[in-house]
RNA sequence: GGAGGCGUCGCCUAGUCCGGUCGAUGGCGCCCGCCUGCUAAGCGGGUUGAGGGUAAACCCCUCUCGCGAGUUCAAAUCUCGCCGCCUCCGCCA
């Protein structure tokens, strides 16, 4: 949510923002009138209830005639106040609900324009020569069949397509994968976590995935969706709540499934893990406050880049431009292996900075310096998902099907350095 | 699923039966000051959060006793619904 007193008073920058995510500013203006509604609306209530008040005191003193006449004026004033409260929730809910349509605003930093326009900061190893070395990749998925690691077919027999069996060494490298993850976040400071999977609706609505909620698994009785990332419930974990930050920030490492439905990309990535309907993620998530968020967002960077050195990858870091951001993202980095059948950089972790934006609408606060309430920063990003086993697997092949283990998965799948194709 | 109990400004707590000096008591903790070689103790004061009036300070006002609705001139207090926690019973693992 955005600041409602930065609205006011300048406008100008929430437009900007606004266009250069490529939406309409129109809302703007909505936003503004419903905030004038809404105070003058709340000031009519107020002088109201206060006379009220002040009468119902005067009531409790007096006696006889003095009362019977006090009691004629209270009655009419009561319906008024009741009128006036009335409305003042109505106007304040409007703005509430107009307001929460708005995005975040945008880093000045961050490139402008849209999918494509994203700018590369860093390129980190170099793709695999497969060409140089005489034999044509096999891609993840005949590498996870191959090794008994991936069951596509069985995955879509029970519960349809984009579903899979990971068994065998696919399992146990995600387990690793997962672990290593874990480890790393544990030794960094994070608290782990291992989240519910179905919030609310003022949780999921709260980090901003609601307005994308073509997306989102919806269960109807009771009302609850279920998580896309473990940022929703590491979010709604403090929701209401005032933290203490003034120690630097508060991190966790939340270990959770992730739903997605995919709703927008039917034909896009329908062979293999790439894009699924359910994986399993490590995700940081970072409370702090506002001067040290792009600070920690750099931090965040830092460990994804740690973790993806550990699986020996190829990969460049992009920064997002500012039409492809998400609702809360203020900057977003992503890092992007490659993925040697594809001949292309497919995303593996996305750090978003989402300043106060989620905490305005999750009610966050932390204590400044002068002992002021102020909505905390909140950021997040990836430290491992199902999908890096796609990369994994495919830089790492050999021209027999077999398949390298980084040495950092190796104390997960029995010490070995290389698996094995097995007989079907 | 059934029955009962509970929910008060960080924590504990008074108040709820019988509506109006509750515009909320006291303690602990915390903050400031005084006192004191230092520390502790003692003494005095402060200490929920949000919104509005203002751009800000001071100040003023409104809301906030789990949430919402109702009764009433007036609700922490009465009524109804919901949520959460606890205890017991049933059922399932």
């Amino acid at each position: 949510m955005i600041d409602a007193k930065l609205l006011r008073e300048n406008p100008d920058v929430v437009r900007a923002a606004l266009t250069k995510r490529g939406e309409s500013t129109d809302l703007v203006d909505q936003v503004l009138a419903a905030d004038g509604d809404r105070r003058s609306s709340i000031a009519a209530f107020e002088s109201l209830r206060a006379e009220q008040k002040g009468l119902g005191k005067q009531v409790a003193q007096a006696k006889g005639d003095e009362r019977t006449a006090l009691l004629e004026r209270t009655k009419t004033l009561s319906a008024e106040v009741k009128a006036t409260e009335a409305a003042a929730n109505e106007a304040e809910a409007r703005f509430d609900e107009l307001s929460r349509g708005l995005p975040n605003l945008v880093s000045d930093e961050a490139p402008v324009g849209g999918e494509k326009d994203f700018v590369v900061v860093e390129e980190i190893g170099k793709p695999r020569d497969f060409a140089a070395e005489g034999f044509e990749p096999r891609d993840h998925l005949e590498l996870g069949e191959l090794l008994g690691a991936i069951d596509m077919e069985r995955g879509a027999k029970i519960s349809g397509a984009r579903f899979y069996f990971l068994k065998g060494v696919g399992a146990l490298l995600q387990l690793g994968m997962l672990q290593l993850a874990i480890a790393q976040a544990v030794e960094n400071g994070f608290t782990p976590m291992i989240t519910p999977t179905l919030v609310k609706p003022e949780v999921m609505g709260g980090t901003g995935y609601l307005n994308a909620h073509d997306d989102v698994y919806r269960l109807e009785e009771p009302e609850l969706y279920l998580v896309g990332t473990s940022e929703v419930p590491l979010a709604g974990y403090h929701m209401d709540e005032i933290i203490d930050v003034s120690n630097g920030p508060v991190r966790y490492a939340g270990w959770s499934s992730c739903y997605r439905r995919e709703a927008g990309s039917h034909g896009k990535d329908t062979r293999g893990i790439i894009r699924v309907h359910q994986f399993d993620k490590v995700e940081m998530f970072s409370y702090c406050s506002l001067e040290d968020a792009e600070a920690e967002h750099q931090r965040l960077l830092g460990w994804e880049k740690e973790m993806l050195d550990k699986m020996e990858l190829a990969y460049r870091v992009i920064d997002t431009a500012t039409g492809d951001l998400g609702t809360s993202a203020y900057r977003k980095f992503d890092c992007e292996a490659w993925v040697p059948t594809q001949g292309a950089y497919r995303e593996l972790t996305s750090t978003s900075n989402c300043t106060d934006y989620q905490a305005r609408r999750l009610n966050i606060r932390h204590r400044d310096a002068e002992g002021r309430t102020r909505p905390v920063a909140t950021l997040n990003g990836t430290l491992a998902t199902t999908r890096w086993l796609v990369a994994i697997l495919e830089t790492h092949q050999q021209a027999d099907g077999s398949v390298r283990v980084p040495a950092a998965l190796r104390p997960y799948v029995g010490g070995r350095d290389v698996l094995e194709p097995v007989a079907r």
